[in-house]
DNA sequence: GAAGGCTCGGCATACGTATTCATCTGAAAA
DNA sequence: TTTTCAGATGAATACGTATGCCGAGCCTTC
């Protein structure tokens, strides 16, 4: 070794010119070798792989990836609300960041997260510096603030994909639920257990187009069914505990009667349980309860919530997939993914069951 | 502009020689220009940050870290026992995943967050190839399995921080939580509320040094407050709703009267309430419960659930400083970090009241 | 008017890898 | 023996940025 340690430090990182000097050949054949080039004879491969492993040589990953123009890496960037505190992340999105997470990890992709604010400049961060190749964008809420931006991303040539709802004329590639599909089944389930006063809590009029595809799903559901909406049982709200809370609160205090309440989403869901608790009303023996996303805290609630699954794995998948053939310039299209309904107690449903697996493995 | 679009594609993306052309000067001087040099003129840089706003002109990333011999970037760490499907990560992680990540953005550095199986050769991945400046490693669970591993970590001078039990003697540098005292607190609380018959249920004698520190620091309370402890009501369990439910199943069979149990963690805590939802035992009327590490669902249950928070955000912080530190060969130490009881109604606490605060924004 | 100091900017180069092109060796073909 | 050709390797170079060093101008000072 051409220096040792000294103050206990180590000696710096080996490169592949000290590989190819160890080795006794030339550092283009050490690159060669290494990355498996027919140009190099099996002996002297052998060689330079028996040094390499023996100094304990790795590939600079910036030397690398300046040399092939790419970074191997996808950015995921999630947008929130400005809440300043910690870990109040949207359990939602949590489920999402495991699955890209695996993903990328599957397809020999490294993944930088970063929490955006709405404002500052990450339109033009990641990719431009080369830090990603290209950007997965997640973020509740409609992206009419952020049209703007994801028209420069597309004008700027800059690969990415967001997941949210599919809409036509939109700037990029989506992936997401069909909210519809899900609100419908929600309805379908409660009017197939009897139920025909249905409410709905979440933001309807809002600019939020997953809930009001999911509201729109839940409407349908009622005129199928020949069952009667009633405007005054919807409530807005956002998807918080407290917005749930809050709007379930409203709904009683309105004083029109209900059987049933589908959350657009399983935190307005539980919030609303909350309030029913408060207000001496039992789930499921007076009223049902489903929710939509299927976070966690829905099969650790109490009763257990029934919910519409969001498809999580597959979305990630998707997600990454997707972004891999624009960055490789193959065709890629908008998806929407199945939704799932899964049946908790908050639906009467039998006894106190454990948690439910929404959908099987591979 | 040299080249204009081609196929509706973007010219390729500037480097620091075209903004130099542009602006009339050479490409030395557009670097330190935007590097902020003192030997660059006012109205030179006012050129310069001019045509590079125009090209929309990004230091490339890989190219800088080449040059600077780092990469900006941390690598997050977090290990888990083999479970293949996705989305299941323990919550408590995802507290810690968001405020690291907050603390990574806050002090300018890139995060890289990796899930790990415990075999694969993450040891030498990250640092080795430059692509983090440092690593975080997140897992529950006890390290002699990793012991090694750490240790050739500490041999190759790579960067790291762990959390976990902070023990004497360990490789590399620890940050934790007191569990023991947080333990400590949590049957002080329940004694305090004149409970005499407490149960513990978390593995005390397994491999986990964190749920042994817990498990201590209830036995210590109990000694201080001359309360017998009991050791038929410690039953061991891992960190699982389902484990947690076992255990409790056990707890009741065995058949020994206790009216309080503190879970090792919320997830226990949450899957014993089950089990006692099963049995018809109320809670808070018949037992109180108290959990550990105030994962969302512990506000969202029902009752919510008294817990230990731990505090997230300032490990967050601390980890990513004190990898920064080692980083910048400044001095640096182990911590251990204050627990605090959050108080629901778990444990009888007042009125039905929404979520509480844990820990105060700076 | 020349010497010295100061400001500013350019030249050359280094960072580590991967590829293109040229070279060298030896063996088969003529 | 000479030619040819394939196989294996080395030399040179590009990727884009940042910095040490040096030189060109300008101002000051005696």
């Amino acid at each position: 070794m051409s220096h040792e340690k000294a103050h206990g430090r180590v000696p710096s990182k080996a490169t592949s010119f000290d590989i190819a000097y160890q080795a006794g050949v030339s550092q283009p054949t050490v690159s060669r070798a290494l990355r498996g080039s027919p140009q190099v004879s099996e002996e002297t491969r052998k060689r330079v792989l028996a040094v390499a492993q023996q100094l304990n040589y790795k590939v600079d990953k910036n030397a690398s990836n300046l040399r092939f123009q790419h970074s191997n890496t996808l950015a995921l960037l999630i947008f929130e609300d400005p809440t300043p505190d910690d870990s109040a992340i949207n359990p939602f999105f949590v489920s999402m960041l495991g699955s890209v997470t695996r993903a990328c990890a599957q397809r020999g992709y490294d993944l930088l997260v970063s929490f955006q604010q709405q404002s500052g400049n990450w339109h033009e961060e990641y990719e431009d510096s080369r830090r990603a190749d290209g950007l997965i964008l997640l973020g509740y809420g409609d992206y009419l603030q952020y049209r703007i931006r994801l028209e420069r991303l597309t004008a700027q040539g800059t690969h990415f994909v967001r997941w949210g709802a599919v809409q036509p004329g939109q700037p990029g590639l989506s992936i997401g639920s069909d909210n519809c599909q899900g609100g419908y089944e929600a309805a379908r389930h409660l009017i197939g257990l009897r139920r025909r006063k249905l409410a709905f809590l979440g933001g309807a009029s809002r600019g939020c187009p997953e809930f009001l595809d999911r509201y729109r799903g839940f409407l349908r559901a009622l005129g199928e069914e020949h069952v009667p909406a009633t405007p005054a049982l919807q409530v807005d709200a956002i998807t918080t505990e407290e917005a749930g809370y809050a709007a379930a609160t409203e709904l009683l205090r309105r004083g029109i009667a209900f059987d049933a309440i589908v959350g657009a989403s399983d935190l307005i869901a539980l919030g609303a349980m909350r309030a029913l608790k408060e207000h001496q009303i039992d789930v499921p023996t007076e009223v049902y309860v489903v929710g939509f996303d299927d976070i966690p805290a829905a099969g650790l609630a109490n009763p257990p919530l029934t919910t519409i699954a969001q498809n999580t794995r597959l979305a990630g998948e998707v997600l990454v997939d997707t972004l891999l053939r624009q960055i490789r310039d193959e065709p890629a299209e908008a998806r929407m993914l199945p939704t799932r309904l899964v049946v908790r107690r908050s639906c009467g449903a039998g006894a106190v069951c454990p948690d439910q697996v929404a959908f099987p493995g591979p």
